[in-house]
DNA sequence: ATTTAGTTTAACCATTTGGTTAATAATTTC
DNA sequence: GAAATTATTAACCAAATGGTTAAACTAAAT
């Protein structure tokens, strides 16, 4: 059959199950039922469920952060950067719409996670961004802006439909296609208004 | 002593664990002891905890919500709304910083719990501030943006810092002060933003 | 072929948890 | 002031839940 691995399936399915209901409301017996094997076998592997739920948590982390700030080393205009940050990282979260929630929620409950993963490397980024915008501002290309808010703006814009998406869709009157299709458009529409903001 | 009753001294304990706890992660004992009372009265006066909760979500969703939509009946220039908005509500949500996450989370778990408190109210206002920046660009005020782009984008800049708040302080190495003041100056800095791109 | 190490399971276990009950205390009604 | 209604508690309970154990099965090592 399939050569995955039993550790493998485990780790699937409790992905899935967190992601969706979050370390209090997932059971094991869900996970073991989802990756059809014994509830025993998932301590064999995760000696707990605290344990489990790191691994997955860790893993999902290392997905969300470091796509995000990898796009602001390469030597491209900030307008190309934008734009690239926008269609890639809606894409990608048109993938994994829980992903912002489950990170920053736990993030939000236990802060001190993400000092164990993710050390100075990410406050690095935004002097890195803060020098280029000074830059290209002094170039007379862009006006210019502090750095923690021009990313601040650029992230919010980006993650948070996918955050609010219930409450934007019943205020649009959007159903999940035509939520999609939005977001599509948001590809656009988000890096032309920070451009816009951002004109001399 | 007080003359605050056990019914209300219920809903704050509850309050206040279930935001920081959610749901799932809540325990009636907690709450019952953070009360100052007796787990049964729990059940006495709100026959479930999914009862209770709902009680607490629902209080929160309306606390939350409205105060948005408000600001946009009112005659004022969309410029003013938009400063009267930031100013407002992240003042507001100074107060109550676990309250998106909270919200926000369990409406992407249960979108129905939004169907049933808050009907069609909301959809209207896309229209009436859609007409509004309609109006005011044809008057050559601002150039023209669709509606739920501008919603969008405003929301996303004033909320999206309260819930990747941890993040955000890590990246910009902020403690919780330093945060708090970058946070008052987003009041002035996301209108300057969102008006500059919308010069003409 | 036998041993050895690794994998998987069924059956159990202790604790936690939401919820109930029956009795007691406080308050209101008449 | 007695009766009746409302509020509050201590003690319990059944179900769910994370976790364990000892046995069985598999596959590699010798």
């Amino acid at each position: 059959m399939t050569d995955i691995t039993a550790e493998e399936k485990i780790k699937k399915a409790a992905s899935e199950v967190f992601l969706l209901k979050g370390l209090d409301g997932a059971r094991m017996q869900e996970i073991a039922d989802k990756a059809g094997i014994n509830k025993a076998l998932l301590h064999y592997y995760y000696r707990s469920k605290e344990q489990l739920f790191k691994s997955v948590f860790e893993e999902k982390l290392l997905s969300f952060l470091p796509k995000i700030f990898q796009v602001f080393h390469s030597d491209q205009t900030i307008e190309e950067k934008v734009h690239l940050l926008a269609e890639r990282y809606i894409d990608f979260l048109k993938l994994n719409p829980e992903l912002p929630h489950f990170v920053l929620g736990e993030l939000q409950r236990r802060p001190e996670r993400l000092f164990e993963k993710i050390d100075a490397k990410l406050s690095m980024n935004v002097d890195v961004i803060g020098m280029q915008l000074k830059k290209e501002a002094q170039q007379g290309r862009i006006r210019e802006i502090a750095p923690q808010h021009f990313i601040a703006n650029l992230l919010s814009m980006i993650v948070f439909p996918f955050i609010a998406s219930p409450l934007f869709m019943k205020v649009l009157q959007y159903d999940k296609d035509a939520y999609y299709d939005y977001l599509d458009h948001r590809k656009k529409e988000v890096p032309a208004f920070i451009m816009a903001a951002l004109r001399v």
